[in-house]
DNA sequence: GTATTGACTTGATCCAGATCAAGCCAGGCT
DNA sequence: AGCCTGGCTTGATCTGGATCAAGTCAATAC
């Protein structure tokens, strides 16, 4: 993990969805404020217990956030994709970070003081506005991951994380070929499966005729009949 | 599930955390812009799939938020005490309920419409500021449910709760006595155990010497002991 | 007082998914 | 080439917690 100069972080910055409707000057003002982390497969962007140094917003590449147990195994929360911030209610709360989060391949990490932060949303109501949707959407997405880990078995929730990754990837479409974005065993975590189960589990889906692996990717025939299998 | 006019709400208003810096005149329009809902036990708030008709506010009472399964089992995901609020985050994507909710005894409620609200975030950066801090606040809850959900035992979950009810109830003390504040089945499902789980999990535990328990009420000796045992 | 209902307990059995243990295979070393 | 190393699969076994099935014990209703 480096740290290097804030060079032309304005325009990178413009481009987030969080920012995009911010005038130039304000967004000139933030890049000022902000600390470029260049961080290389495995590198950690923060551990279990920090306290939280700003705001991080990923410019490119990959976070995985997950929570470690004692006893050395961890599970995955989520996968951080380009574009997509971190830290907002630690932020505000100024609680510790209850997970840690280490980059799954090369990414660049912005972290944007926290006082600047606060400071739009003193000043600027439509930024405190587009902020509250951020959460409220993080929150709901959560709220969807609790039901899926608290009453759907794995397979489900496997077929559900498929779908939604194919209506991301190839919207609309009645057939698509979905690309895993990170290991096996991340998303595995992720959808709180063993790597094992899993791999069981997908093989075992696959047999049914749902879909055809081909390493990383899956091919599906038709999106609407997983859509079935699952209502 | 009944509507009253808006009687005397300003008073009722101004004592929830979320408004108590609030201008008088600002309450007097919140007040006049939300409908009083008086539940009798098990009278439901709202239904999985509902557009959400404005912020929920409980003034006194017991409300549960509950997933429902196609197999009719439920999870209570929160147990909601006087003088919070629920529904923002749907609220500000305008998306359906994914949980139902119910009353757990006779409890009042408070439905804010959805524009006063919109209208204070736009107005009043003080007020847009609270509700990031609350919505920052149930954020950081969930993620602590859910590490606690994937990754400890049923038993730990017990203890954490036990512990949380204590210092919640009874500050600071090395004894207390929790008294569950819901049936045993609702504490359960909370807990995401099923009630025979649950049972036997607290009788085993009481067995160990970690508390008694009373019906209800669940005598700790020492917190401390508790606290030691999940480390 | 007796039935009824709802909240809880207790025991027996079952199962989804974890864990342990090999083995496999592709890609990056030297 | 040969050798790791890490990601993935596959099989055998194990277990935390669910489910099914009776009770027990209030508290309310009749």
């Amino acid at each position: 993990m480096r740290d290097s100069k804030p060079v032309h972080n304005e325009t990178h910055l413009g481009r987030i969805p969080l920012f995009d409707d911010l005038p130039g000057e304000e967004i000139q003002q933030l890049a000022k404020v902000s600390k470029t982390l260049v961080l290389e497969k495995c590198g950690t962007l923060f551990r279990t217990g920090e306290t939280c140094p700003g705001l991080h917003v990923v410019m490119y590449g990959q976070v995985k956030v997950a929570f470690s147990s004692t006893q050395g195994s961890e599970k995955v929360v989520d996968i951080l994709q380009a574009g997509q911030s971190f830290g907002e209610a630690e932020l505000l709360l100024d609680e510790p970070y209850r997970a840690h989060a280490q980059a799954l391949g090369d990414t660049l990490v912005l972290q944007i003081a926290k006082t600047a932060i606060l400071d739009l949303i003193a000043r600027n109501p439509g930024f405190a506005h587009k902020l509250l949707n951020g959460m409220s959407r993080r929150l709901h997405d959560l709220m969807v991951d609790l039901e899926g880990y608290t009453l759907h078995t794995g397979a489900a929730r496997v077929l559900t994380f498929l779908l939604r990754e194919a209506s991301a990837q190839e919207p609309c479409n009645e057939s698509a070929v979905v690309r895993l974005s990170a290991p096996k065993g991340v998303i595995a975590s992720r959808l709180n499966l063993s790597p094992e189960y899993f791999s069981r589990t997908l093989h075992h889906l696959s047999e049914q005729g749902y879909f055809a692996i081909h390493g990383r990717d899956i091919h599906i025939d038709s999106v609407s009949r997983l859509q079935l299998s699952l209502a």
